[in-house]
DNA sequence: CTGAAAGCGCTTACAG
DNA sequence: CTGAAAGCGCTTACAG
């Protein structure tokens, strides 16, 4: 169907090779074979086969993206910075779905290797990252999104979780906030445990004692910051002021609220890690901590750009990017 | 880096011929020859290169998905479905993002041919489809999702907005709701187009006179749904039930009634397009039209599979999925 | 400025 | 059961 380099250089009358330097755009060719190549191109309806092109060239202009779910905010938001920042430079995304399993992890990245990709990122599924290694191994980049993992180092694009949360709940404390409550993830997850811990740091340096019962653990989801919510709430001395360590359990906590309305504290506060488009939904006064989430897509697309050009400058890089408090206090400050 | 065939086939002893026999698992080997085969591969830590395959074999094992954004949860859920069934039959999935504009979405299709993807999946940013063309005349199967295009035909998967709006409306009017508002997207977008011929319908077979203020359209972001609700409830005479088209604009929806909680007709009553994480969150009784988004993404990639597979049978097949009314009506109901 | 030719890493009909 | 060889569609040093 498709015509070849061949049928375009039979066609114009020139060598295979003259059509690839047109098709290039290389200087050194007279303006009248170039347009002869070009109307034989148009005649013919000619697309350049990148998979032949790769082949020779050694590079196929695609970037793998790995990820722990792909329907998710987070991550869709990451996948986009990912995909224009790519885009811009030629560059395509496969993208792969591990579905939280480490197993799944290192088949993806064995598919990508196998595919040629140019250069790897990658949302860890898990703390460990052994695995991770064989995309150095083949010396195809490989870039750390979000979480990092032990046993492994790469360059990484993620906020510093831990200085965030400090900073929030320390805000919150000198502000006069007493009385803290905490809904958090499972602590073999990177981003919970550097959020619990910045947590916990601001409240003794604050010189407040974190109360055990106050301090609940979920794993991440709706129904968990549900539960830990009504948890919390139904307590004879519920916290004034609770953090949530994630986007989803802050779902879960909003939806109590508001089937709860009557017997919720009128003095209660929300902080809550990330900024989406309902955190600004609570008719509860709240903080959210909003990361830069497209910036973090676009830069470590733009990391992984510089390794496959060989820069390998400063290699692990990890760069954290500056987190965004985000108040809504006054109702009439979120009204669109 | 890499190791390649030769080195395989050096390395055992045999041609290159019989090593790639043994990885594609040809029978027809004998267990000896395929066991010092594996020694090497292993030895050598060989990985199959299919840019080099493809190139042989004129199948890439990827399709190209193309969508109007990609930070969208429906698109995001969409993507899951066709990456999981994609993944269940070895192939891999490019994600391309056009932006809504059908400019990019042509560009998209061009750079999808060029990769040589053996099919393709569009979300339509446009409601014109000509330039989709491209794609069967490269022989390359394309379904379509979500949206229905002119002046181009082809296998498609979507549910039935028209039927569903007119079931839901119907339904409620029977059900004794005889005050109805609309919040509704621009006629040129197919979906809004079908949704919004579905609720008039249903309102005159029910002889419910629509009434002009009542009608309104904006553009399906989260802030037109905020203001359309805000012009509705502050009318001299507001809707008492009030259809939302999709499901940013129902966002919108519920972010304007958690702030005027006060000024709302107690007796109000939402219907919405789509039933997603937040649909639930609503202090107001209301019913979500839930589209079956994961099965809209594995029934594309079944098809787009099966015309890969040469398979024309019934082309072009429009396949209509059912959807399912979700009522929040009583508040201990949608606990988690 | 242009062409002949080698070669990228595979697969596969053909022959034995 | 196994191998020699052609060829997929490009690019690019080399030569002119």
């Amino acid at each position: 169907m498709g015509a070849t380099i061949k049928d375009v250089a039979r066609q114009a009358g020139v060598s295979t090779a003259t059509v690839s330097r047109v098709v290039n755009n290389d200087h050194r060719i007279s303006p009248a074979t170039r347009q002869r190549v070009l109307d034989a191109v148009s005649l013919l309806n000619y697309k350049v086969n990148t998979v032949a092109r790769s082949l020779k060239s050694k590079r196929t202009l695609s970037v793998g993206l790995i990820a722990p779910e792909i329907d998710n905010v987070f991550f869709m938001r990451v996948a986009r910075g990912v995909e224009d920042r790519l885009g811009e430079e030629g560059y395509s995304m496969i993208v792969v779905n591990a579905r939280e399993s480490e197993l799944r992890e290192e088949a993806a990245l064995e598919l990508l290797l196998e595919k040629q990709v140019d250069g790897i990122i990658a949302i860890p599924s898990g703390s460990r990252g052994d695995h991770l290694a064989l995309a150095l191994q083949a010396r195809v980049p490989l870039v750390l999104v979000d979480r990092l993992v032990e046993n492994f180092t790469t360059d990484a694009v993620l906020v510093d979780n831990r200085e965030a949360t400090y900073r929030a709940i320390t805000r919150l404390a000198t502000g006069g906030h007493r009385s803290f409550g905490f809904i958090g993830g499972q602590p073999h997850i990177f981003t919970a445990r550097e959020r619990y811990q910045g947590f916990i740091q601001a409240l003794r340096d604050q010189g407040i004692p974190p109360r055990e019962e106050h301090l609940l653990f979920g794993d991440f989801h709706i129904e968990s910051g549900y539960h830990l919510m009504k948890n919390l709430m139904e307590q004879p001395d519920p916290p004034r002021t609770v953090m949530i360590a994630n986007y989803f359990m802050h779902i879960g906590v909003i939806r109590y609220i508001s089937f709860q309305r009557g017997q919720i504290p009128p003095d209660l506060y929300l902080a809550a890690f990330d900024n989406m488009e309902f955190s600004a939904v609570s008719s509860v006064p709240s903080l959210s901590i909003a990361q830069p989430i497209d910036q973090i897509g676009r830069h470590a697309a733009e990391r992984v750009l510089q390794r496959i050009q060989g820069d390998n400058e400063n290699w692990p890089c990890i760069e954290r990017l500056p987190t965004k408090e985000i108040t809504y206090n006054d109702q009439h400050h979120h009204q669109p």
